[in-house]
DNA sequence: ATTGTTAACGCCAATATTTGCAATAACTGG
DNA sequence: CCAGTTATTGCAAATATTGGCGTTAACAAT
């Protein structure tokens, strides 16, 4: 019913257990507000149960990762893990002054998939897609700014 | 003179220092045919230098990365590394089903380019850039190939 | 509900990667 | 060419990530 219902079927769907703790995993990333790194979800499914190990949670990452309930984003030089969103697919601008998160509508590379499939027969993996670079606010501060921008007023622009 | 020698000067002029150390894995990686993995990279190293330390190959490699030497890619879920070639800059599709390097032309990407600035003012980091997907070859086969293509057969394609 | 099959877990060890720090050596200016 | 400054190295410890394996428990079939 709930979407959150719906994302438990496509394990299933695959063939794939539904463990308990695999839930908490997937609770955890769902109420993140924004992406987290491995350890943050591993603490936080660890409050929830004790026992959790931090194999399964890079087990789970990873799984869920493959059958696409989750988008791995490379934030720095470390990877963090967000909910996918199924109607609303984006990928991102990541900024390496501020690490900020820009989403990025899939229209963007739609010219750009066909092209490689036409001429190359290259199908590439555009589930999520991730472009580093500098965002407008660092650019014109020039450099690393010191005092980076909070992610808040960044991650949700979604540019269509 | 030598290209060589060029390459040495983007450390100088960047303020870094010209130690042995940098100079073998300069030399390591240039001589490499195709891209190596951080632990052939060490191992070509030490072989040239004993003392060599697996923690500078890493530091070495960062660095080379950072002034634009080398260029990282991701083949399967390891990062490689190859000389960055000036003159005939390229882009990567990596098949992860044979993980074959394509080449591609730069050319494919620059109205991409132009979009995200012109629209976002975000400047993307195109010095090199790597998409993952599945090549014709492992798309007719289907499923993952049990025996990959060999890489020279692939790598060097550079499809302008 | 009971049982069989086997994916997944938890724990531990292995491997990969990063970091701290004292000693060294590359560059600078004299 | 010599001495001073400081980036870089080597080593070792810390951290991150992956893999092996016996046990557990999810799911399917009875």
């Amino acid at each position: 019913m709930t979407s959150y219902e719906q994302l438990l079927q496509v394990l299933r769907d695959q063939g794939h257990r539904l463990t308990p703790q695999r839930l908490i995993v997937l609770r955890v990333v769902a109420e993140g507000s924004q992406h987290m790194g491995v350890d943050e979800v591993f603490r936080k499914s660890q409050a929830a149960y004790p026992y959790m190990d931090l194999a399964t949670v890079y087990r789970t990452l990873r799984l869920f990762k493959q059958v696409g309930l989750v988008t791995e984003v490379a934030i720095g030089d470390r990877l963090h893990y967000e909910l996918t969103d199924p109607g609303e697919r984006h990928h991102h601008m990541v900024c390496r002054g501020c690490h900020g998160a820009f989403n990025l509508s899939p229209h963007y590379l739609e010219e750009f998939n066909s092209t490689l499939v036409n001429e190359f027969g290259f199908v590439p993996d555009l589930d999520h897609f991730a472009i580093t670079g500098v965002c407008v606010n660092c650019r014109s501060e020039g450099g690393e700014p010191s005092d980076p921008i909070p992610k808040e007023d960044l991650t949700h622009e979604d540019h269509s």
